[in-house]
DNA sequence: TCAAAAGTGTTTCTGCTACACCCATGC
DNA sequence: GCATGGGTGTAGCAGAAACACTTTTGA
C-alpha cells in the first residue's frame, strides 16, 4: 500500500497523518460464575446506535492509554474490580460492523469472581448494566454475538490446559465447586473419583484446615489454589491439563 | 469513559469524531520452511523510523478493507500468492512502541511453500526484502522482535494440535519431510517409527502411486494431505494431536 | 432414620515410549 | 559393494476410564 499523498517537507520519513485513521474501541467480555453457571455481564445501550440494546461493556481508545489499561477500566467502572485475569481475544475489523464507519473492536475478555463485585447499576438507565447465562443471552448488538462466542471458545479451551478457573472461584472452595466449574464450561460430565485424583495429584492445591458449615451432610474440606506451588512446577516442566 | 466534548447536534448519538483516533497497521509475518528450517521473510525500511533495520512486511489500514485483507495484500505483495494460510496473531497497542505517536499493530502470521513464493526483491532499494532463520535474525525495528517472537511461540503451540504444518511442505511430500518439520519447529526429536504410526494412523495422509527420483537410496513415496478426510474425522470428534 | 453430598481404591484398557534390523537405490 | 536413507513390529509402562460403597451431617 502506498501513501495518499507525499510528504514535502520530510521525503524520507513516514508520517502517520498520511494515512487514514480508523476508530479503535476495547471491549471487554467479563465472565463469573453462580451456581455453577457461566454468566456474562452486558450493558444496555444509552445511546444511538443500538440504543436500547445489549452489548459487551467497552469504550474508546484514546491516544494516552493502552489498549489493556482502557479494558481494565471498563472493567473497574462496571465491577469495581482492578486486578482481575484479564487476556486479549481477539481484534475485530470487518468493514460495515458499525453503522457510523470504521471501528475496529480489540476485544479482552476477563474472568471475575462474582461475589467480589460491586452490584450492578440497574438505576443509572444510561448505564444499565445485568448479569446473563453465557449460553443464553439476548439480542447483541453490533457483531457483539460474535465476540461473546469467540471468548466462550476460548474460554473451554484455555480452562483445560492453564489454571484459569480458579479466578471465577472464591479463593476457598470446595472440590465438588471446582468440578462443577469444569463441567459447566466444558458441558459435560466429569468423574468425581478421577477428577479429585487428578486435581489433588497435581500438587496445585492447599488443603485448609477448615469445612464447610451447617450443611445438611458431611461438611466438605475447603481448598485454595497454590499459585507458588503452580510457578515452581511449572519451571522444571510440570504442565497443567485437565 | 466519557467523550471529551458533547455532542450538540445529536444529543442521543454518540459520534466517532467525539473520540481521538489511533493509526493502525496491519503487520503480516510469513513464514516458510527450507531444508528443515523455519525462516521469516523481512524488510528492509526505506524511510525513517528505523530507516534501514529490518522489519515485519505490514501497512497502514485504510478504512476500505478488513484487516484481514490488509495483511493478506501485503503477503501477495512480498511473495505473490494470494491464497495461504493467515492467521490473526496478537494486537500491539503499547503507548510509545512508535516514536512518531499512537499506533496499534494487528498481527497476523502465514504459513507457504516457499518454492510458489516469488523471489524477493533486490534490485529495489526501497522494498528490499529477505528470508532469514526465524531463530537467527537480525535487529528488528519497534517491538517487531517481540512480534516474531510471539509467532513463533503459537505455530510452535498450534502446530501440535491443528494440521497447518503441511502448509509449510510442498502438496507432494515424503514421510521424513514431515518428521523433519516437525523436529525444526518443536525443536526436539522424534522417533521415527512412533512418527509414522502415529500420523499414518490418523488417516489423514492420502498415499500417492508416486515414488522419489534419482536418489542415492531407496526412493520413498509421496503423501499429500487429504483435507476431505480430515474435515470428515473432524465432524465425528477427531482432535488431531501430535 | 432419612436425605444428601463427601470421601475413598482397584481393575481394565488404551496409547505412548523405547528400541534394531533388513531393503532399495545410485555411485 | 558401500553409503544413504526407507520402511517395519513388539514389549513394557504409565496414565485414563470405569465403577460402588461407607461416612458424616442436619433436619
Amino acid at each position: 500500500m502506498t501513501p495518499p499523498k507525499a510528504s514535502a517537507a520530510t521525503p524520507n520519513a513516514e508520517r502517520l497523518t498520511d494515512y487514514p485513521q480508523p476508530s479503535v474501541t476495547a471491549d471487554c467480555v467479563m465472565f463469573a460464575v453462580e451456581s455453577s453457571e457461566l454468566q456474562v455481564l452486558l450493558v444496555r445501550r444509552g445511546v444511538e446506535p443500538y440504543k436500547g440494546e445489549w452489548a459487551i461493556p467497552g469504550g474508546f481508545v484514546g491516544v494516552e492509554m493502552s489498549l489493556e489499561d482502557t479494558a481494565r477500566s471498563k472493567l473497574r467502572e462496571k465491577t469495581g474490580i482492578a486486578d482481575a485475569y484479564l487476556e486479549q481475544l481477539y481484534t475485530f475489523g470487518d468493514l460495515g460492523r458499525d453503522p457510523r464507519g470504521r471501528v475496529l473492536t480489540v476485544a479482552y475478555f476477563s474472568l471475575i469472581r462474582k461475589p467480589e463485585a460491586a452490584p450492578v447499576s440497574t438505576s443509572d438507565a444510561a448505564s444499565e448494566a445485568a448479569w446473563f447465562p453465557a449460553a443464553a443471552t439476548p439480542a447483541l448488538a453490533f457483531d457483539h454475538a460474535r465476540i461473546l462466542d469467540m471468548a466462550r471458545q476460548r474460554l473451554r479451551n484455555k480452562i483445560r490446559y492453564e489454571p484459569i478457573g480458579f479466578e471465577l472461584l472464591p479463593e476457598k472452595f470446595v472440590l465438588t465447586d471446582l468440578q462443577r466449574l469444569y463441567e459447566g464450561i466444558l458441558e459435560r460430565e466429569l468423574d468425581k473419583r478421577n477428577f479429585r485424583k487428578k486435581i489433588l495429584g497435581m500438587g496445585i492445591l492447599k488443603a485448609l484446615d477448615e469445612k464447610q458449615q451447617n450443611v445438611p451432610h458431611r461438611a466438605a474440606r475447603f481448598y485454595s489454589f497454590d499459585q507458588e506451588a503452580y510457578e515452581r512446577l511449572k519451571e522444571r516442566g510440570f504442565l497443567f491439563e485437565l
